[in-house]
DNA sequence: CCAGATATGATACAATATATCATATCTATA
DNA sequence: TATAGATATGATATATTGTATCATATCTGG
């Protein structure tokens, strides 16, 4: 069993434990971000489906899959990029954290890492302070990859 | 002289130091996102442009001027919103903070606040560790400002 | 006053996303 | 098993945000 195929077999589980249901379309898409090294769009991911799985998949559906997924939270959106990734807990029992997500902004390859509570704190604090409500304590935030940092460089 | 009108002396001054002219296009692009409580569109300024001032104004005019402003750090372009927002501190003399937004996601008001040097440091560790490099520290979270957050209870 | 540089205008189009109505598939129950 | 309602997917149109490119206007220094 691939690595892809575990967590969609865990992914669907999670659905099962929701009352919901992890189709065959909406396991093409995300074992496109599994599959994927990238943050995807949602027009690369229709390609995908068509070409690699051999599935029928218009934009629209991926559109609306991607929306299912993230209810499930097994994606997250990318503001920041416009585009879509694999939510890297799937396969983990705890708990997720708020994650923060390091973009680079030249290949859109992703690293999740979990936001420590204290920072999140602060943040939170400076929010409470202007009189705003947090609603998400997503981060992103703009990087390079160590390999196009090297690049750039050059 | 109108609280804008002081900004835009400065942001013109600011210009001048940075051997750059701030044209009448560029002021009305300004003064439009310095009138507004919300943060705009590109096609939002350019309607404001042409209806409040009488300036001739085509969008792609909007975003050629608003890529100058920001090379200017005059005005902040918000990617959680695809919007923009002039700057808070024009009319400051000291350095700028890496800035911290705010945006409601009902209303697109914005609340832009400093980050404390301690956050910064976190989220700049994380990055580190995972072998990314920072393009920028600029964090934009998804909030709700007082009054949407009253509505949204009731 | 002229030439080059800078700024703006106009047109076309790409990329991302939503709205809406039609059709297919699943599921529970008679 | 037949069927109705719910859920999921397909198809089409269009909105929104943003980029590319070439033409024209304006400014500035010599």
């Amino acid at each position: 069993m691939t690595s892809a195929k575990k967590t969609i077999a865990h992914a669907e589980q999670q659905c099962l434990s929701n009352g919901t249901k992890m189709t065959r379309k909406r396991q093409a898409v995300l074992t496109g971000l599994l599959k994927s090294k990238q943050a995807m769009t949602a027009y690369e991911l229709s390609d995908f489906c068509k070409q690699e799985l051999g599935e029928s998949m218009p934009t629209m559906s991926v559109y609306r899959i991607l929306e299912f997924l993230e209810s499930q939270q097994l994606v997250h959106k990318l503001k920041l990029a416009n585009r879509f990734v694999a939510c890297i807990h799937i396969a983990c029992d705890h708990q997720h954290a708020a994650p923060q997500f390091l973009i680079c902004i030249n290949c859109y390859k992703v690293a999740e890492v979990s936001i420590k509570e204290s920072t999140i704190n602060a943040l939170r604090n400076s929010v409470d302070s202007a009189g705003y409500t947090l609603v998400s304590p997503q981060i992103e935030l703009s990087c390079l990859c160590e390999d196009c940092a090297a690049t750039e460089e050059s």
